[in-house]
DNA sequence: CGTCGTGGTATCCATGACGATACAACGACG
DNA sequence: CGTCGTTGTATCGTCATGGATACCACGACG
């Protein structure tokens, strides 16, 4: 059993909300110049097309020129908009593919001091400073592998006036590289479940701090990178 | 015109694709101990249900353990995998949720070198060593702001033993506090557009690194932690 | 002044998702 | 050995989405 993490990206504008056909149906039109060409071209009618359009348009304002007559018998133009509207998109769902594609490192435990939105988790690699939602006790502190530093042992130490708020330190356990990217997997010294944290980095990052499995090193992320999920109290297993 | 990021988090797991409606779903029958009840207290049809889980089970494996007859009538109880899809289904939406919440900053440029999946983009601010398409020449590069790394500038000089390869120095521009987070924004040197890097940080590490408007500021983050979006060579304005 | 490819609109129909309903099968317990 | 609240299953109706089709309005250009 594989579970893959997928998503679906929208933007609410308003009233209407925007998703990937929307987009996908002003960049069509962009191409041909023509919401008949666009609709023949994505295969949908062009009724629904024409009507989208003016459904968005009422919610959100003009994202189209459109003129009928004249010598090509009309045709329509994205307005600015539009461009933004679909840069937008394009920023967000490249976000979203981001988490949906990166790794990350859990470890369960219990929330101990909480300020506000942030909290103090103890877990099996040691306290963590995390995001926990309030009505938490008990969590599962998630690491997005490309938010994870690695430093040289001896200048983290240092490095109290930075504001990586969760240091720890381990050794290299396993180096992926790939093309132009090491995912590097890093134990913990940790009593239990699975000390181990993962890690996005450079080739010329790894080589730079003579990545390689053995090499002691210091691994931290910010509190605001870390989130605490709730677990339900009636959740065994 | 408000703009607001919105998503739906789902889980592939081979052939069916499991979203928030499921996992609801799941919750209820695990609440009540019996698909009927969950059926009405989701007010939802019975009939729909149970083939929906059945639908899932033909999948996924068996996530009930269902039984009819007894003193109760029987009933239903959800197994280790359910559970784990839960979690799981959990910790993606906390992910997803997280990118909708958190700022970016956004910077414009065009991709000079490029090694695999990583590319040097000149920019306003200087070049940026970010993750880019293939495909691309002119980029937007997008940092969220919960990967920003604020460090005293005297430090910053010798953090060469970091897997940090971006790094800009800049002073704060304004501080809005929360309760135990603060959003800093921090002027960059830049000829163009809006030269502005946005960073959350822990109330604690704000007071730390005594951040206030005017203060100078290193300002860094992991190049996988920042990607660049294509920009349509057609798109103007 | 007609042509031609647009935009604009209304109507009908196919499909899928889902609720509503009805009914059979089950089995511990009183 | 019947009761009762389950799990199963089949059928029908409803609703929303969206394609198919038909028809009108438009206006520069030949």
């Amino acid at each position: 059993m594989t579970i893959e993490k997928e998503y679906t990206t929208k933007l609410a504008v308003d009233d209407v909300t925007i998703d990937r056909r929307d987009i996908e149906m002003l960049d069509a039109i962009d191409r041909y110049g023509s919401m008949h060409r666009a609709a023949e071209e994505l295969g949908r009618s062009y009724a629904r097309l024409q009507n989208r359009v003016v459904e968005i348009e009422e919610a959100v304002g003009p994202i189209t020129e459109r003129q009928r007559g004249g010598s090509g018998g009309g045709g329509t133009e994205l307005t600015a908009t539009a461009r933004e509207l679909r840069r937008q998109f394009d920023r967000h769902e490249a976000a979203l593919d981001g988490v949906a594609r990166v790794t990350e490192s859990v470890f369960a435990g219990t929330v101990r001091d909480r300020t506000g939105e942030l909290g103090t988790v103890e877990t099996g690699i040691g306290p963590i400073l995390a995001l926990v939602p309030d009505d938490a006790s008990e969590v599962q502190v998630t690491v997005r592998s490309d938010a994870v530093v690695l430093t040289e042992p001896e200048e983290a130490l240092e490095a109290d006036s930075t504001s990586l708020r969760n240091q720890f330190r381990g050794t290299v356990d396993r180096l992926e590289p790939g093309e132009s990217i090491t995912r590097v997997t890093v134990d913990l010294e940790g009593d239990e479940g699975d000390p181990t944290l993962q890690a996005l980095v450079t080739k010329a990052s790894s080589e730079r701090l003579e990545l390689a499995p053995g090499r002691e090193i210091a691994a931290s992320f910010k509190a605001t990178a870390a989130r605490g999920i709730r677990i339900d109290s009636d959740s065994r297993a």
